[in-house]
DNA sequence: TATGAATGAGACTTCATTCAT
DNA sequence: GATGAATGAAGTCTCATTCAT
């Protein structure tokens, strides 16, 4: 079997280390277990990584593409406000719902809070959809969607958190257990949607 | 050095605890680091807690009491809607800012992926904020003062997800950067009050 | 209750800690467990014992008296070979059973193979029986009751092994079983004495 | 470093623990020294034995299948009670002599006292042989070498206390050492043999 | 090159012993 | 003199990392 690994074999660490990392956390995983349940020797994770960290680290990159690409996708096929954050919203709900791993290690990423490069990595994460959202709330103000007294930075600012909130909501125990005290137990997706996007549509504007 | 353990003394390893705990979770922290932190011996941390899970248990508990007092606190003295969300908003932001330890404690709950009695954690601090909201918003509701056409809950839901990245945002370094992204670098609380205040009453109502 | 410790307190210390050391050894025993079955503070055990070993040793010491008491008592009452005998196995299995933590405590003795003191014990507690035994058979010898190719050490050694292997097995676990293994549930001590009695008298003459 | 661990090296861990279990207990043994003699790591220990009372049991079960091995084939090649006897008494002498830490187990496991399965392993060991010796017996006593009012359990048990003596004799200080007591420094196998095997014969017959 | 056994630092935890009260 | 909380060394055990095969 000393063959060089596929690269579906690679992915299959990355996606496999995503799921044990976003359960565990950095201290708590267990690089054997990573290799065990991708089927690869342990020796063979630190020919591609130099260290647990590392592979953390590419976990975290993985996972922030993928969301990227999917809410990127979302927003550029919108044309109105009021239509991306619709858009924004199912996707966010759908995607959540299918991959969970990747917003558990979003959620581990705001809570790395002895790493050094945390600012970094929340520079990276976070500075292109910010922007995007303050300049499609600049616009709208400019055309007059939007009272002159309100701050484009903080209503995109609040717009992402509950965005983020919505996300988590969708995918980490914790909070799926407390939408669940709010919401209930069978939470319908579109009567959310619904709601948020007319509180959010409100509160914008 | 055999003196007895004050009152003082327990009081440090429960903060070292929890600011240690918040910083690197509960498999990243270590009873020994505490302990010297707290200038005790290890053997005495034992005295008082069975092992390290129960004295994540005992910070959690702790940091959840001061922030259930603080809040309930500041929703109890208010007497309108408005006037209640401002008075939350105020006091998260300040006590967030004098003590990240519970607010990063907070935060590690919320990642807790794998421990059992996530749910039953959730259920006991959030039912309480989460029946009061949801009160509060009908009685504005019945008053007239919210369209009829919007759920409680769910409003209740976005207003509480809001205070929550909110203290996050004054607490949490992932969280503290990413504010800084959308709203620069120092930012004006007051400003931001008035912001959030508006984004939240408009969304509301 | 800062009173002098009472003889009967000590009485106390000293049983319960036989107890404990024959049940778990040296090392598996535990000073505040002793201390705490006692009704006392683990610092009186150090006022009257300099530290563990010393508290163990006392407690062979306590064992080994009483062990030769009522073992001497038997032997001088008689006034034959066959009568002392009788009055050994007789006295050894009352014994066993009414203080089976003495017997415990004996072999807790008979096992220490890392105490540079073991020898010394030895000689101390086995020296006066050996010198007993071997007596009374040189003299039975003498008189013609035992023949002459029998080495009086010998006859001695075999029997006193006998009555050791008799005392523990009515004392220790392990010895129980394996008693109840050759002889079946319950015992009758009668007929095991009398086939005992038997055998030694045979063997010895 | 890092080399396989060859059979000896495992055989070396299983005899090195053995002895350091023969001399200190359960309780007073230590991993760490164990694998420092054994000149492997703590870690590769773990890899073999789950724990420390699996490298213990490990330990039981080899130095027990040895002596049953041992005293086994001693027992067969012989045809008549007197042969079979004096075979045993032979083998554990002299695999007493080569192989004290087996015996030193064997009194270890005689001594537990707070261990649920005492009684399961005194079934395992000692079933065996008393079985044989019984049956051996219960042959002679049919062939009229035996009167009819001696019970063959009995005097098996006494027959085989005798030999557990006799190896725990030459194995464990304390026993040595009362030998010497009894028998003088340099105890003379053969007379002993000798002297045994007529103080068995005329107890037996 | 892939493997996975071996390594050993370091984690949690216990408990004999001390000593301020 | 009695107490028992505090100490901290030492134990068991885990697991990231290395490296011979």
């Amino acid at each position: 079997m000393n063959q060089k690994l596929t690269e579906e074999k690679q992915q299959e660490i990355l996606e496999t280390a995503t799921e044990e990392f976003g359960k565990k956390g950095l201290a708590g995983a267990s690089i054997r277990s990573i290799a065990q349940t991708s089927g690869v020797s342990v020796g063979v994770i630190y020919k591609y990584y130099a260290d647990k960290e590392d592979l953390f680290n590419a976990c975290v990159d993985h996972s922030m593409e993928c969301l990227a690409r999917v809410l990127g996708a979302a927003a550029e096929k919108a044309t109105t406000l009021s239509d991306m954050c619709e858009c924004l919203i199912r996707a966010c709900i759908s995607f959540a719902r299918e991959h969970e791993a990747y917003f558990k290690m979003y959620h581990r990423i705001t809570s790395a809070e002895d790493i050094d490069s945390t600012e970094k990595i929340a520079e990276r994460i976070e500075s292109g959809s910010a922007g995007m959202y303050i300049d499609v709330i600049k616009k709208a103000r400019s055309k007059g969607l939007i009272q002159k007294d309100n701050d484009p930075a903080m209503l995109a600012f609040f717009f992402d958190n509950l965005l983020m909130m919505l996300h988590f909501s969708y995918s980490c125990r914790y909070y799926k257990k407390r939408m669940s005290i709010y919401l209930g137990e069978d939470v319908d997706d579109e009567r959310l949607t619904g709601q948020m996007l007319k509180f959010l549509m409100r509160g914008i504007s």
